[in-house]
DNA sequence: TTCATGACCGTAG
DNA sequence: ACTACGGCCATGA
């Protein structure tokens, strides 16, 4: 592994389709469970290029989280589309659809 | 090395 | 559900 960036790229290609994680748990997942800004940071600048499912990525809340109105559309879409249910206000149910990279 | 910058997090009102 | 605040921390200029 290279540095906490690369972990958490890694973690973040690896939710499956139908599954969320949130901010919190990929950072944790990275190595820092403090750094939830920077996955933000990553799926804001890298995600296009790495080819990452940035929209299984919501807040701790379970909610989506983006400024830009286009993208929060597109990215509700996309969770539909993987058969998770979405309410209009943004919020996703974390019980049902997160997913724990070990497994429990 | 210091400084600003985030698609955050938890608590509180 | 919404706003406000303080805390956290890996990057890049």
């Amino acid at each position: 592994m290279e540095g906490f960036t690369e972990r958490a790229i890694d973690t973040i290609k690896n939710v499956p389709s139908g599954k969320v994680m949130t901010y919190g748990q990929v950072a944790a997942h990275a190595g820092s469970p403090r750094a939830a800004r920077q996955i933000a940071r990553i799926l804001h600048s890298m995600s296009a290029k790495h080819e990452l499912p940035w929209h299984r990525i919501i807040n701790a809340q379970g909610k989506i989280v983006l400024n830009d109105e286009e993208s929060r559309y597109t990215q509700r879409a996309l969770l539909i589309k993987e058969g998770i249910k979405v309410s209009e206000s943004g919020f996703v149910d974390l019980n049902l659809y997160r997913h724990d990279p070990f497994g429990n």
